[in-house]
DNA sequence: ATGCATGAGAA
DNA sequence: TCTCATGCATA
């Protein structure tokens, strides 16, 4: 029952994929539980008896809470968005940006959309027993560690270079960022000719490897390169922000978005180097920007209850959702979007441990 | 390096 | 409404 998450993401056509990037079969099951937070609880929760398990797991979820705490979670945002135009940011136009854009690689999967779960015992116990609050701890302390980005100022730029690449199928089209984007994906998609050929999950790893020492090695930084990416003009291909840089690079992107940004960047590190050998020129740094968006905090206590409704329930219904942010004192669109997050980390989390 | 968020497109 | 690609803000 639950593997209705069989989707691969993959751009290429059905019959295309290789059969060793797939990972769905058990092996996801295994990945899952492997990545479950509630180590107590593995074993039994997707067997089937969902209800108990959704007990303990609220259980388990509350013990440390017992507490009331003053927190108030929602205050978040603001989003007053400046407008930042620069040649690469997003400018938002109308209260905040329009954009992100697409690949959209499902054909085949996809979900249930109404009634997946049937147990429900949760509304009334799970939900009861949560405490909201405040502090407990035991959990996870930060171990965060990043120096972080800095930005440097020098880049590499390049102009012009051209690749083409395009397909016109609606169901996966990558395009990236706003504004005037299109799609252009690598690989052989659509049309069967011979795009980028490899998938493959080895040399995308590699790549990123590489990507990641050349680049420092011309010194320049993620953001550098992502707003660098416009200056290729490559058709549908804009500037990308430095997350996804760094995401590109410790390769916590979905497949499909790895497969479509590789030869992008990769035509970026060419050109990045060939420039720097004959001259170097300006690094077209702007800076500027006034943003003043939020971002909402969700706590360890609030963090530990969603993960261990998470662990039974994925894929909440719009009322459950409704309740447990009400539990939670979350707003509800944030339980939701939590919920979103959620599932795409585990999604990448599963692929990647498969690989 | 990551958490929370937005938005387009597909169900 | 969900998924997926992305981004801003932040630790």
């Amino acid at each position: 029952m639950m593997s209705m998450n069989s989707k691969q993401p993959f751009s290429i056509h059905p019959m295309l994929h290789e059969p060793k990037y797939n990972p769905l079969h058990s092996s996801s099951e295994a990945l899952r539980r492997a990545c479950l937070p509630a180590p107590s609880l593995q074993g039994n929760i997707f067997s089937g008896f969902d209800e108990t398990l959704l007990q303990r797991a609220e259980a388990l979820a509350a013990v440390d809470i017992q507490k009331s705490h003053p927190f108030k979670p929602d205050a978040t945002y603001h989003t007053m968005t400046t407008m930042t135009s620069m040649t690469c940011t997003p400018t938002p136009s109308s209260g905040h940006l329009h954009h992100p854009s697409v690949l959209t690689a499902h054909h085949h999967h996809h979900h249930h959309p109404g009634h997946h779960q049937s147990s429900q015992g949760l509304d009334g116990d799970l939900l009861d027993h949560l405490t909201p609050s405040g502090m407990s701890l035991g959990g996870m302390p930060g171990s965060d560690l990043c120096p972080s980005a800095s930005h440097n100022a020098h880049a590499a730029h390049m102009s012009a270079m051209n690749h083409m690449q395009q397909q016109h199928h609606h169901q996966q089209s990558i395009n990236m960022h706003p504004h005037g984007l299109a799609h252009g994906l690598p690989h052989g998609s659509m049309g069967g000719h011979g795009g980028e050929p490899e998938p493959d999950p080895r040399e995308l790893e590699s790549f990123a490897e590489r990507f990641k020492q050349r680049r420092i090695k011309l010194g320049v930084t993620q953001a550098d390169v992502g707003s660098a990416l416009a200056n290729l003009k490559i058709p549908g291909v804009g500037c990308l922000s430095q997350s996804t840089i760094c995401r590109f690079e410790s390769l916590t992107l979905s497949h499909n978005n790895m497969v479509a940004l590789k030869p992008i960047l990769e035509a970026w590190l060419e050109e990045a180097e060939r420039a720097q050998r004959e001259k170097m020129s300006k690094p077209e740094i702007f800076n500027g920007g006034d943003k003043k968006r939020k971002r909402t905090s969700i706590a360890a206590p609030e963090k530990r209850s969603l993960e261990a409704y998470f662990a039974v329930q994925p894929r909440p219904s719009s009322e459950k959702i409704a309740a447990i942010a009400e539990k939670l004192d979350l707003k509800k669109n944030v339980v939701r979007v939590w919920f979103c997050n959620q599932r795409q980390k585990q999604k990448r989390m599963k692929f990647s441990a498969a690989h």
